[in-house]
DNA sequence: GTGATGACGTCTT
DNA sequence: CAAGACGCCATCA
């Protein structure tokens, strides 16, 4: 709905399994826009309640969330996270390395198909 | 209706 | 190698 963007990143985002992750960076590039990685970030901002919107499974490219207080909680996004299995390291950042979740391309065609 | 800002990332100098 | 500026779409003032 609205006009596309933010409805895009909200589908992407809804379908990162459990212990995975996505960085900004990436869900930008996979809609096809590399440089609004801004986008995806106000788009979690304006991430509408009540939709199951895991949020706290976007991160940013350095493995790290900005405002923990968004979530209603000092370390509410990490604790999540570690609650499902995400890989962390000993620097308390996560490990994009085991956690980076790459959407198949079934599944982009799928959002994109939903605003064609 | 116009201007400025925003949970970031990439390119250029 | 490091620092600075630019870019995207949408929402708020």
């Amino acid at each position: 709905m609205s006009s596309g963007f933010f409805a895009r990143v909200y589908e992407l985002v809804a379908i990162i399994p459990p212990g995975r992750v996505m960085t900004y960076g990436q869900i930008s590039a996979a809609l096809q826009s590399p440089y609004s990685a801004k986008l995806v970030g106000f788009a979690m901002s304006a991430a509408p309640a009540g939709q199951a919107l895991p949020c706290h499974r976007v991160i940013n490219r350095l493995g790290e969330m900005s405002p923990a207080f968004a979530f209603g909680g000092e370390n509410t996004q990490q604790s999540l996270l570690e609650a499902e299995g995400t890989p962390f390291l000993p620097n308390g950042r996560i490990n994009l390395e085991l956690a980076r979740f790459e959407p198949s391309q079934e599944q982009l065609e799928q959002i994109e198909a939903a605003f064609t």
